[in-house]
DNA sequence: TAATTTGTTCGAAAAAACTGAACACTTTAA
DNA sequence: TTAAAGTGTTCAGTTTTTTCGAACAAATTA
């Protein structure tokens, strides 16, 4: 490679300052080590780069491309350094948090406020997966962490996971719906009347399943629990939905419960991720995840 | 930039033959050289790359980016010195020509064939536009050349263009078509009973425009004149169609032409181009295309 | 016309890169 | 177990590359 960075620097300086002499007090040298540069640049490659024109010089054609390429050239370069020092830091460079659509960002929030006062350089994507999703996210490596969602099977190996919560389900509808006026408890068979909202798995692997369907019950599937609960809200059918993520709703009067005549389950909530992982990053939160729960 | 790209070749070789020792012999270098190459660029970015692990070097996880990123970087170089080389010589790194649908692809083959034994290193691309698609192509530089299709209007500066042929329109049928039972010559009264098939203008400002339409007339848009042909072929409609692309289907007689009352039309054909085109592809083609004309 | 600004040339000096022998260490083979 | 071969490193000396600064020629400006 017959090419130096920091010729492209100087190349870069000459056309940015206008002149060999202005890019040469840029670069604190001396002008006759610019035309040196460039001569020794010109033979090496083969063609010329500046012609003079004048009294001064300017770029021909392939000087151009030289240039301009040679500029993206050097931001690729500066951002490669800056990884190589993130990745030397031992700070990933980046770290997927994948959270389950029952899981309630606001949990989350004044953590990731605390990490960012770190100043890690880390940068932090929010995922979010619904039931199986998650964890396939993880396993496919989408992932670093899962917060919220089923354990991991025990199959998988190399996955550690530790309950967070319990979130307790219950039966909501609008204010106005119907089955708000009919006698309860519910039992299914009249549940069965009314469309039901479903979150539709998000995994593209494992079959479609979704959370307590009943049979023959007409259906709405949408993608997410934000989804979920506003169709609910808007009376267009019932679900059940995790008491934590709507307990403002219930309070405003906006949604409201319905007592079932089979008791309500509740089910335990996971956050899982890599054994192997050794990131300062996804330890940090692990721990300050699992430390939070107390 | 405290970082070479001769610096990355090492790194490369290094991790391709395996060993320092290896490296050296391939470079051309003794063992030493590494160590210093290597021990500087550790010093100057600041971490470090290689670790000892027995009697040799590992990579660092910071080592590895720039081991990673860095080969990339080296090949973005190389691509962009070639780029250079092919400024600097003249050719264009691409010419895009734009042939008007109702040209043959057929007459610039030989061409293309001619030119690709001048080993010039221009990457041709073959565009298919439509009507006035073709000089919006032009106009807008996503085309050099345009064969085939109107002249440009006279209001836009900087175009060149000459006539390269007539081409001879004749309304054509599938040959079990209805309207091959119809006595002839047709009026177009006779023709709005079917269905006709018109090419679509490509074109994305003009509004669309089609060649020949007739009120009232039932019509199929299609987006090419290979497309037309076929559904044609089809018996799905009728339409007109230039001699010169149909004439192997009118002599295997799966196409018939119908005589019209009013005469048929031949439109003349052009090739376009822009006068500044400073390119010795786009001159080489000109010129070829227009003597190829005699 | 004189002064200023341009980039270049060239010899000398400084800096960087490279070499090769000696070395310390690990792995392999006898 | 010992010898041999292979690893990368150190270091003094050499070579090559880069930089400097003064002198210069040419174009522009005052």
């Amino acid at each position: 490679m017959k090419l130096t960075l920091d010729a492209l620097e100087v190349l870069d300086a000459i056309d940015k300052k206008g002149s060999f002499a202005a890019a040469a007090n840029a670069l604190f040298r001396v002008p006759s080590t610019l035309t040196y540069t460039v001569q020794k640049l010109e033979e090496d490659l083969g063609f010329v780069i500046f012609r003079k024109e004048g009294r001064r010089s300017v770029l021909t054609p392939a000087g151009r491309v030289l240039l301009e390429e040679g500029r993206h050239l050097l931001l690729a370069t500066q951002a490669m350094i800056d990884k190589a020092h993130q990745v030397d830091s031992g700070w990933e460079v980046s770290l997927n948090i994948a959270l389950d659509t029952v899981w309630d960002i606001e949990q989350l929030l004044p953590i990731l406020a605390e990490f960012q006062q770190l100043n890690t350089g880390v940068e932090i994507n929010l995922l979010e997966e619904v039931m199986g999703g998650s964890l396939e996210a993880l396993i496919e490596d989408r992932a670093d962490i899962v917060l919220g969602g089923p354990p991991p099977s025990a199959t998988i190996q190399g996955l550690q996971f530790k309950e967070m919560m319990q979130s307790q389900w219950c039966l909501v509808t609008a204010k106005d719906h119907p089955l708000t006026k009919t006698s309860l408890p519910l039992t299914n068979e009249m549940m069965t009347a009314y469309t039901s909202i479903v979150i539709k798995d998000s995994s593209r692997q494992s079959p479609i399943q979704s959370h307590r369907i009943m049979a023959k019950q007409k259906q709405i599937k949408v993608a997410s629990m934000a989804q979920k609960i506003s169709l609910i809200e808007a009376g267009i059918g019932i679900g059940f939905l995790p008491r934590h993520k709507i307990q403002g709703k219930l309070d405003e009067g906006t949604l409201v419960t319905l007592e079932t005549a089979e008791p309500t389950q509740s089910t335990p909530q996971y956050c899982s991720w890599k054994r192997n992982n050794k990131g300062k990053a996804a330890r940090w939160f692990i721990d300050r995840i699992l430390s939070d729960k107390v």
